[in-house]
RNA sequence: GGCGCCGUCGCCAAGUGGUAAGGCAGAGGUCUGCAAAACCUCCAUCCCCGGUUCAAAUCCGGGCGGCGCCUCCA
């Protein structure tokens, strides 16, 4: 598959680096608080990334994704709550795994934790390593890393090495830094701070360390294959991260860099607590939408570009996929055995397309449309009488094989699972409807319907009987 | 000030040299007890101005507009 590699601004045809298992680490959350829909668009896009490496590409994939969970904010929310650290950020953890299961992200296969013993024992090790090739000085008991010991500084962010021009904002002299550039590696104890010391010193790691020494220490070693994140990261995060891999191993600490660009809220702009216009994922279902429409959503606008999120969007894929459950659904009328060769033939070409989309720098809008145009021509294939069940599996297995990569037909089918009326319930009223039909009293069918509508459960008719479905 | 991205139908959004996918919304029709769903038909020449080319939404230059990064940030 091609993928836009940050670090040569290409696109480029990806394949991993040791046989068929593909490396990758992907930043996860700061557990202070629950995470956005921002964060999340960051990881459902990686989330198709990883499925569609695993399920199109045929690669095995290994991914780690970490939880930030030491730095100021959290550090700072805890202390507020009087929580200990690890118990404040236990709470946000477990969140942002309700907020997974519920947009159908799949498990990881490492999540590890900053202040896990043997991460910071890596972080430890590492930071010797830095300190044996020359690339930090200490400084009231921190440790710095000095980035004009390392020509490639800046090579990822493309940064002027002559540096910070008037206007950027630099935070100089907050801790006693040599360049106002130079990053810190392990930050000093400071009173009433948690505190670690494996032989460099009691302290805390600083917030980039962290990502180089577990990646390199769960994914066996640069280079890895993929790092990814949102690109707010690219700088300084990313920059410092290959800094400090590189300055302790000289080798390439990863190969592709991919980063997903940001969403923004319906006037165009970041969310920020200051502005309140932060919502998580908890914020948008309590307001009644479905996970599916929300996961559609991240994914109906290609990774790479900023997207525009508004309450209305998430309306308009709300139906989207209705369309799609309503397809699925209608192939259960078929009832004419055998195939027909123009229905396999539709199958095959969107198999085909789909898979060329997402091999195209992971293009999810162009793999929609793939999508709804089999729906189209499976309808029509359904109303012409020109499918047949034999074709029916087939489409199925089409719609499952999108989905293992997309998991919103998934996601939708988890969110309706629980109706807002009973099944028993509904199953009674439509009996009780149909046997008014039966005998003309449409009045008292039409008042049936109605109430189940107002509960959120609607109605189709067919020839074939009556089905139901979630509003 | 530096670096970079974007501007395609009412809304969302693919397409990056060969004559505009898809979704939502809308109009007309078929079907239906009515409705819903579905199907058929209709609905854009791509922000503006120049240029290159047989050919440009796609390349180049200049505008106008929006956004991001330049050490809190997915």
């Amino acid at each position: 598959m091609r993928l836009y590699n940050t670090l040569t601004r290409c696109e480029e045809l990806f394949t991993p680096q040791r046989g068929r298992q593909v490396r990758m680490y992907t930043c996860g959350l700061t557990v202070y608080a629950h995470g956005h829909i921002g964060n999340f668009r960051t990881f459902v896009c990686l989330d198709v990334l990883r499925r569609a490496l695993k399920y199109l590409e045929g690669y095995d994939v290994r991914q780690v994704m970490n939880y930030t969970d030491v730095d100021d904010r959290t550090i700072v929310e805890s202390r507020k709550v009087g929580l200990p650290l690890r118990e404040y950020t236990d709470q946000y953890i477990s969140a942002f795994q309700d907020d997974v299961a519920r947009l159908g992200l799949e498990s990881v296969e490492e999540t590890p934790r900053a202040t896990d013993e043997a991460n910071l024992r890596a972080m430890t090790e590492m930071i010797q390593a830095l300190e044996k090739n020359g690339h930090t000085y200490r400084s009231d008991g921190s440790i710095y890393f000095k980035i004009s010991t390392l020509p490639q500084y800046g090579l990822l962010a493309r940064l002027d090495h002559d540096g910070i021009k008037p206007g950027a904002r630099v935070d100089s002299d907050r801790y006693g830094k040599e360049d106002a550039r130079d990053f810190v590696l392990w930050k000093a104890t400071q009173p009433g701070e948690p505190t670690w010391d494996f032989g460099i010193g009691p302290g805390r790691p600083g917030w980039h360390i962290e990502c180089s020494a577990m990646a390199l220490r769960l994914l066996g070693g640069p280079p890895i294959d993929i790092h990814a994140g949102g690109v707010d990261l690219v700088f300084p995060h990313h920059e410092n991260e290959i800094a400090q891999s590189e300055g302790a191993n000289s080798a390439q600490f990863s190969r592709f860099w991919v980063h997903v660009e940001h969403l923004l809220m319906d006037k165009g702009e970041k969310m920020s607590k200051s502005v309140g216009n932060v919502f998580t994922v908890r914020d948008v279902l309590e307001k009644g939408h479905r996970a599916s429409a929300l996961r559609y959503v991240l994914l109906s606008v290609h990774y790479r570009k900023q997207l525009k999120f508004t309450w209305d969007s998430l309306a308009q894929a709300d139906e989207a996929l209705t369309r799609v459950m309503d397809c699925l659904a209608r192939l259960d009328t078929v009832t004419r055995p055998g195939a027909q060769p123009e229905v396999a033939k539709k199958v095959e070409t969107a198999r085909r397309g789909f898979a060329e989309m997402l091999a195209a720098d992971l293009n999810t809008p162009g793999a929609l449309g793939v999508m709804f145009e089999l729906v189209r021509a499976v309808n029509a294939a359904i109303d012409a009488g020109e499918i047949g069940t034999t074709d029916v599996a087939e489409v199925r297995n089409a719609f499952e094989y999108f989905d293992r990569v997309l998991g919103v037909i998934s996601v939708r089918r988890t969110d309706d699972s629980a109706p807002p009326v009973p099944v028993d319930e509904i199953e009674r009223l439509l009996g009780e409807r149909k046997a008014a039909r039966s005998r003309r009293d449409f009045a008292e069918a039409d008042r049936i319907r109605d109430e189940l509508v107002e509960r959120g459960i609607a109605l189709e008719d067919s020839a074939g009987g009556t089905r139901w479905k979630r509003k």
